[in-house]
RNA sequence: GAUUCGCUAGCUCAGCAGGUAGAGCACAUCCCUUUUAAGGAUGGGGUCCUGGGUUCGAACCCCAGGCGAAUCA
């Protein structure tokens, strides 16, 4: 069986390489750049440590080893969705539409189609069932990234390998460990991919620039203050509002007046929800359900959490409603809501919050 | 014009009956987390409106002035 390996130079792609040999393997290791340092120098990127660490991987292990730049797609997709999406108010998902679009998407057109299977290293499994693949969660709840691939497709999820899927964080650092890799020790990405080290404002403020606005509290219409414009905050936020007196909370956003709504308090009213909107809800594996009038018991999240959230969902139409047992906070039009089962075992599929 | 109340960290305020100051929010850093969040921890910050006076010593007492608010003429 052919395999082409993804690895980043981080530890858990490196210990995919590991696993993948022990199990007998022999992959063929891509690492893509899609970091933008070359477009202007702007945003700095670590490739260069990187690409050292992948490179002694694929020594170590004998490994063929290619670099791949999808530096323009991922300009074209992800970044441009990115800041589409902020400029139309929404919290964008960069990193979820990076792996529809990119690590399973142009890198399969390009590459990928010449191999049975593509391994990474997400915290996420595949299970096989009734004679299909069911994207599943991972053993390490903390780590566990199904969230991330959720928008990913059927033929996507059973093209996947996940050799790490099975093992705690911990347990992947003391292989790394053991076998001495370089990546052993280095700290877990953080952030939207791209980004490295720049901050998200300053990325936001280059292409939207600033616009000063108001900041209007929801339930009285006073105004407490001014922002630099609407798309530097996002719906349940808390940070950067400057305003005394609070905790202030970011709940509702004009972007037509370019007016930014709080609320004030740790359990204002406003700041919870229990009823989530899903637009283009598409199941990975299969419509388990088909058009249905009652309600489906299911887990959910709607953003990266270690916690899921019970719930059942309704369909109306081409909509799908999540109602929640729970007020979750801050649900952020343009992230996806990610739906799984009763176990919180398979990941089944996702829509983006409206 | 008179009276009263106020003027203390970026903001809102607390400072017991004089011994050189605190809390919440904000902000910064770190932790957590492959998004934007939330959450947790730590921290930086103050001519205590100004000038005199009383006192061993005043943010707190007295006098004068400045600014603000309210009330009465």
């Amino acid at each position: 069986m052919e395999i082409a390996a993804l690895v980043s130079g981080g530890v858990d792609s490196s210990v995919v390489v590991h696993q993948l040999k022990e199990m007998g393997y022999d992959p063929t290791i891509y690492y893509i750049k899609i970091g933008m340092e070359d477009k202007d120098g702007y945003i700095d990127c670590p490739s260069e440590e990187d690409i050292e660490i992948v490179t002694y991987i694929a020594k170590k292990y004998g490994c063929r080893f290619e670099i791949v730049s999808l530096h323009e797609e991922y300009w074209d997709t992800v970044v441009k969705y990115t800041i589409d999406s902020v400029k139309r108010g929404l919290t964008p998902n960069p990193d979820m539409m990076c792996n529809k679009l990119i690590k399973f998407g142009v890198f399969e057109q390009k590459w990928g189609h010449n191999f049975d299977k593509i391994a990474t290293g997400h915290y996420a499994s595949i299970a096989r069932l009734d004679g299909l693949d069911w994207l599943s969660t991972a053993k390490d709840p903390i780590k566990d990234q199904t969230y991330f691939l959720g928008q990913i497709s059927y033929l996507q999820a059973s093209k996947l390998m996940l050799p790490i899927g099975n093992l705690m964080k911990s347990e992947v650092r003391d292989i790394a460990l053991k076998q001495n890799l370089p990546s052993a020790k280095r700290k877990d990405s953080q952030g939207i991919c791209f980004l490295g080290k720049v901050n998200y404002n300053e990325f936001i403020e280059r292409y939207l620039g600033k616009k000063e606005g108001l900041i209007v509290e929801l339930e009285t219409g006073n105004i407490l203050g001014k922002h630099q414009g609407y798309w530097f905050h996002t719906i349940g936020q808390r940070k950067g509002l400057g305003l005394s007196g609070g905790p202030w909370f970011v709940i509702k956003k004009d972007i037509n007046r370019n007016i930014i709504y709080v609320s004030k308090g740790y359990d204002t009213k406003h700041q919870y929800g229990d009823i989530i909107n899903l637009k283009g809800f598409e199941f990975i594996t299969k419509d388990i359900w088909g058009d249905f009038d009652d309600k489906k018991e299911i887990t959910f999240k709607i953003r990266h959490t270690p916690e899921f959230t019970k719930g059942y969902i309704t369909k109306t139409g081409d909509m799908y409603t999540i109602q929640s047992n729970e007020p979750v906070q801050g649900i952020a039009a343009g992230q996806f809501g990610v739906i799984y089962d009763n176990d919180a075992n398979l990941c089944l599929g996702s829509g983006m919050i409206i």
